[in-house]
DNA sequence: AAGAACGTAA
DNA sequence: CTCCGTACGTTCTT
C-alpha cells in the first residue's frame, strides 16, 4: 500500500521518523547536498547501527523494521507496520511516480505518471516486478534484484539518487542503508573458468582469506592451487551486438519523460536513459593493471560455493571476457543481415553484454516474443563453442532450424545430440543442441551417448543456453550447470515460476535475472497478441453436486470436470468461436474427460498416447484445413507444440493451482499470426464448476497473469446457450446416463483405492464407512465457502461488481459485442426452430 | 515399434 | 502444510 498522504508529521511519529532518516556515518556514498529532503535529526546511536548491521546481514528489511517499530504509541498499532505517515511528501510529489514502503522494501509505481516509462525501465533493473496491473505496479527491492542491478553496471549511488528523485517521499534511510550494504560487496569475487578448472578470483587478497576461513568454502579449495596473476583492466566499448543499430546496446527510446522533467530532476545525469552508457564510459577510464589473487575449487562443488557466497553476501560474478579469450577457437557465426532484433530483445541483450563481457543470467520473455532469437544473437556475439539445452527432443530440432534460419552458421557446425541423433561437428568448434535428460542421464548410458558426453565434458564452452530454464532447479537437471564446463550461461524462460521454492536457486545455479519483459507492453506494441481472459462459472447440476459432496477428493475432480453444464458451455463457446473464424484449442488435464468431450463433439484430440504420425496429421489439418477448427489437447500441448494459428483457448480442466501452466497455455495463443489485424483479440476461457474446488484453484492459477496485468472477466451465464441446436445433455435422462458413466469410471478407481486402503490400513472402507463419512462431513461443512474461493473477499467483491456489470448494460466492448452477436444468433435460431 | 525405467510437475 | 495421483516426457532395451 502507498503511504498515507500527509504533508507534515507530528508527535512521536515524527520523532521516530527523524531517528530513522539519518545516514549512518559509515555510509560510503555521499548524500547529494542538493537533496533538501533527506537530512534531518541527529546521528544514530551505536545500538541502532548495530541493529542495521544485523538486519542487513540477515538479508531482511522486515526484521530490521520490526525491531524499529516496537510500539512507541498505541495508535500506531492500528496501522501496524504499514503506517507511513511519518514519511513526509515532497512538495512536488505530484510529478514523481514512486511510493516507497520502507518496511518491506516495496516500491509502488503510478503507471499513469508521465515519468512512468522511465521509472519502469529503472525499476525493472533494480527491483523484482511483483505485480503490474493497470495503474499501480508493485516492485520489491531484494538482495538479488540489487545484485542484478549492480551486475548490469549500476552504481549504488546511482540507484539511490535516481530512486530518491523519482520518489514522492524522501528515500527512507533504511532503504539507503539496505541498498548500500547489499551492493557494497558485489563484484569483489569472481568465478573464473580456466582450462577446464574453476577458480575463485579477487583483486582483494583479504576477501579470499575470508572465504577460505569459511567452513563451507574452505573445504572446496584445492591445495597448492593459489595464484597471483596480473590482469589488464577490462576493455569496454567497441562491442557490437549483431542485429542492433547501436554499437554497445542500449537503444534510446523516445524520451518524453525528459521533456516533462522538473527543475530538480534536471540536475541529475543529463540523459537518464543513458545511465548504463555513461557508467560504461566511466569504467573505460581506468586502465591500470590489477593484481588478481585466486584459488582453485573442486569443480563438483561450484554450486555449493556459489550458494555459500551468495549467503555470505559476496555473490560470485561470472563474467566471460570472450573477446580476449585466446584459448578457445572462434566460431564462424553471424546473424543474417535480414535479422533485425526488436527493441526489448536488444535491451535484454544489452543487460547481458553491458560491460563488454558476457554475464551469466536469465532473460524472461513471454512465449512467442522471440526467446530463441535472443539466444541466437547472444551466440553470435560470443562466437565460441555453444551448448543449447532444451526440455524435449522436438525443441532441439526447432533450435537447430532457428539457428540456420537466423544466422549464417555452417550447418555442419551445428550438431544435435539426442537419443536418436548423435552428431559431432567436424571442425574445431561449433554448436551442440541437446536435451537436459540426455546430459543428466545417470544410469545405463548407451555407448554412443557416453562418447558424446565425454566430448561435451572434455572441452570448454563459451556459452550454455538453457531453454525453459525454470526446469533447471529440479534435482537432476541442476547437475548440468556444473557437469559441463562453460564460461557463461544464459537462461531463457517465459515464466520464472515454480510452485516450489526452488526458483531462488537459479540465482546461484545460473545467475541473476537480467531482464523481464512486461507482457502488456509487448501486447500493446503488437509483438504478442492481445488477449481477453474470462472465467466461465458453470453451476453444477443437482445430481452431479450431490455426488460431488459425497465423494472423496479424487473422484470429485472427475465430477466437476464432467459437469454437464460445463460441457454445454464448452460446446457453446466452440460453436461461437468457430463461427467467428477462430481456431480453438481446448485443454484438459484429464484424459478421460478429454476423450469424452472430443468424441461427443466430433473433434480431433491429441494426448500422450496419440502416435506421432497421427499427431502431425491432426496438427497439420488444424493449421491449414478450414474444416478442422478445433483441437482437444491434454497437457501435452502445454509446451513443445507450436500452433501459430490458434486464436482461442478453452480450459475445461484446470487442475491444481499451477500458475506456470496457466501462463504457458495462454502463451499458446500469444503468437497468433493475425495479432496485428485491426481490433484483433485472442480469447482465453477457463471453465469452472461453481462451488467446487476448481474455483479455488482457478483463482490461484490466475495470479501470475493478473500480476502481468491481465484482467479476468467473470461470466456467469452464456446468453443464448439454451438455444444452441444439438446442445448436449439437454435432457435429464442424458445427464443421468452421463453421471452413471462417470460414477462407473469412479468405481474402477475406487477399487484400486480400496486395495490401497486395505494395504495401509489408513483409509479402510469405502465411501460408506463411518470413518469416511465423518471425514467427508467435516470437510464439507468447513470448506464450502473455501471451495468456492469465497475466502478471498476482494475476489468476491470484484466478481460481484463484474457480474452486475455483465448482467446490465455491459461497459466492455468485447462483452457488448458478444452479447449482441448472441442476440443475433438467438434470433436466427428461433427462426430456424 | 513398443515397453520398461526413470524423472517431472503440481 | 505436505503428500498424493496422474499424465507425460526422455532414454535405453527388446
Amino acid at each position: 500500500m502507498p503511504p498515507k498522504r500527509k504533508a507534515s508529521t507530528t508527535g512521536s511519529r515524527s520523532e521516530r521518523a527523524s531517528k530513522r532518516s539519518t545516514p549512518a556515518p559509515s555510509t560510503p556514498m555521499s548524500v547529494d547536498s542538493s537533496d533538501e529532503y533527506s537530512e534531518q535529526g541527529e546521528p544514530p546511536d551505536e545500538s541502532e547501527a548495530e541493529n542495521i548491521d544485523k538486519a542487513i546481514n540477515k538479508f531482511s528489511l522486515e526484521s530490521y523494521n520490526r525491531q524499529q517499530h516496537q510500539a512507541t504509541d498505541s495508535a500506531s498499532q492500528l496501522f501496524g507496520s504499514s503506517d507511513f505517515a511519518y514519511l513526509s511528501l515532497k512538495p512536488d510529489h505530484d510529478n514523481r511516480p514512486l511510493w516507497i514502503d520502507p518496511v518491506k522494501g516495496r516500491i509502488i509505481l503510478e503507471s499513469f505518471s508521465p515519468l512512468a516509462a522511465y521509472a519502469q525501465d529503472f525499476l525493472t533493473t533494480i527491483a523484482e516486478p511483483l505485480s503490474r496491473p493497470t495503474f499501480l505496479h508493485e516492485y520489491a527491492l531484494t538482495p538479488h534484484s540489487l545484485y542484478a542491478a549492480v551486475s548490469v553496471g549500476l552504481l549504488p549511488s546511482d540507484i539511490i539518487n535516481v530512486l530518491d528523485r523519482l520518489s514522492k517521499v524522501p528515500l527512507p534511510e533504511n532503504i539507503r542503508e539496505f541498498i548500500t550494504k547489499c551492493t557494497a560487496s558485489y563484484g569483489k569475487v569472481k568465478l573464473v573458468l580456466k582450462h577446464n578448472r574453476y577458480f575463485v578470483e579477487s583483486t582483494d587478497p583479504e576477501m579470499l582469506q575470508r572465504l577460505l576461513k569459511d567452513e563451507v568454502v574452505g573445504k572446496t579449495r584445492i591445495e597448492g592451487s593459489d595464484e597471483i596473476t596480473k590482469e589488464k583492466a577490462p576493455q569496454m566499448g567497441g562491442l557490437v551486438i549483431p542485429g542492433t543499430k547501436n554499437a554497445a546496446g542500449v537503444k534510446q527510446q523516445p524520451d518524453q519523460a525528459q521533456a516533462q522533467r522538473t527543475d530538480q530532476d534536471a540536475e541529475g545525469p543529463a540523459k537518464e536513459d543513458d545511465i548504463f552508457l555513461t557508467l560504461r564510459e566511466e569504467d573505460d577510464d581506468e586502465d591500470e593493471t590489477d593484481q588478481v589473487h585466486s584459488f582453485e575449487i573442486v569443480s563438483d562443488d561450484v554450486e555449493v560455493v556459489q550458494k555459500r557466497c551468495l549467503e555470505l553476501e559476496f555473490p560470485m560474478l561470472e563474467e566471460y571476457d570472450f573477446r580476449n579469450d585466446e584459448v578457445n577457437p572462434n566460431l564462424e557465426i553471424d546473424l543474417k543481415p535480414s535479422a533485425q532484433i526488436r527493441h526489448y530483445q536488444e535491451k535484454s541483450l544489452s543487460k547481458m553484454f553491458g560491460n563488454g563481457r558476457a554475464k551469466s543470467g536469465i532473460i524472461v520473455l513471454p512465449c512467442g516474443a522471440g526467446k530463441t532469437l535472443v539466444g541466437i544473437t547472444a551466440a553470435c556475439t560470443i562466437k565460441k563453442g555453444i551448448v543449447v539445452l532444451c526440455t524435449s527432443s522436438m525443441s532441439v530440432v526447432q533450435w537447430r532450424n532457428e539457428f540456420i534460419k537466423w544466422s549464417n552458421i555452417n550447418p555442419d557446425d551445428i550438431a544435435i545430440f539426442t537419443s536418436d541423433h548423435k552428431e559431432k561437428f567436424s571442425r574445431s568448434t561449433g554448436i551442440i543442441v541437446s536435451t537436459y535428460s540426455m546430459v543428466t542421464q545417470t544410469k545405463g548410458r548407451s555407448h554412443d551417448s557416453q562418447k558424446m558426453m565425454d566430448f561435451l565434458q572434455g572441452r570448454e564452452w563459451g556459452l550454455m543456453i538453457l531453454d525453459e530454464v525454470h526446469v533447471v532447479p529440479a534435482s537432476i537437471f541442476r547437475k548440468v550447470t556444473h557437469s559441463i564446463a562453460t564460461h557463461s550461461k544464459l537462461g531463457l524462460t517465459a515464466t520464472l515460476l515454480r510452485e516450489d521454492d526452488k526458483i531462488r536457486d537459479l540465482n546461484f545455479l545460473i545467475g541473476p535475472k537480467l531482464y523481464e519483459a512486461n507482457w502488456m507492453e509487448l501486447a500493446e506494441q503488437g509483438h504478442i497478441a492481445k488477449v481477453q481472459c474470462a472465467e466461465v462459472w458453470c453451476p453444477m447440476t443437482t445430481e452431479f453436486y450431490q455426488e460431488y459432496l459425497r465423494e472423496s477428493s479424487r473422484k470429485r475432480s472427475l465430477l466437476y470436470i464432467m459437469n454437464p453444464r460445463k460441457f454445454q458451455a464448452c460446446q457453446f463457446l466452440i460453436d461461437y468461436h468457430e463461427k467467428r473464424g477462430d481456431k480453438v484449442i481446448v485443454f484438459s488435464d484429464n484424459v478421460y474427460a478429454l476423450e469424452k468431450y472430443a468424441l461427443k463433439l466430433h473433434k480431433a484430440y491429441i494426448y500422450g498416447g496419440t502416435p506421432q504420425a497421427e499427431r502431425l496429421r491432426i496438427l497439420e489439418n488444424f493449421q491449414h484445413n478450414d474444416l478442422v477448427n478445433t483441437v482437444f489437447l491434454s497437457k501435452i500441448g502445454d509446451t513443445s507444440l507450436d500452433l501459430p494459428e490458434a486464436t482461442c483457448l478453452i480450459q475445461i480442466s484446470s487442475h491444481y493451482g499451477s500458475r506456470r501452466q496457466e501462463a504457458q497455455r495462454l502463451g499458446r495463443i500469444l503468437r497468433a499470426k493475425r495479432r496485428n489485424d485491426e481490433g484483433f483479440n485472442a480469447f482465453f476461457y477457463s471453465l469452472v464448476s461453481k462451488d467446487t474446488q476448481e474455483m479455488y484453484y482457478s483463482s490461484k492459477r490466475q495470479a501470475f497473469l493478473v500480476d502481468q496485468g491481465y484482467a479476468f472477466k467473470v461470466i456467469t451465464h452464456l446468453q443464448g446457450i439454451e438455444n444452441l441446436p444439438n446442445l448436449a445433455y439437454a435432457s435429464p435422462q442424458e445427464r443421468t446416463e452421463l453421471l452413471q458413466e462417470v460414477m462407473l469410471q469412479n468405481e474402477t478407481s475406487a477399487d484400486v483405492e480400496k486395495i490401497d486402503g486395505d494395504l495401509f490400513g489408513e483409509r479402510s472402507g469405502g465411501p460408506g464407512s463411518k470413518r469416511f463419512a465423518k471425514k467427508g462431513a467435516r470437510r464439507t461443512a468447513g470448506m464450502l465457502s473455501d471451495l468456492s474461493g469465497g475466502q478471498d473477499m476482494a475476489y468476491i467483491e470484484y466478481n460481484k461488481s463484474r457480474n452486475k456489470e455483465l448482467k446490465g448494460k455491459s461497459q466492455n466492448p468485447f462483452m457488448k459485442k458478444m452479447f449482441r452477436d448472441q442476440a443475433k444468433r438467438r434470433a436466427q435460431n428461433t427462426n430456424l426452430d
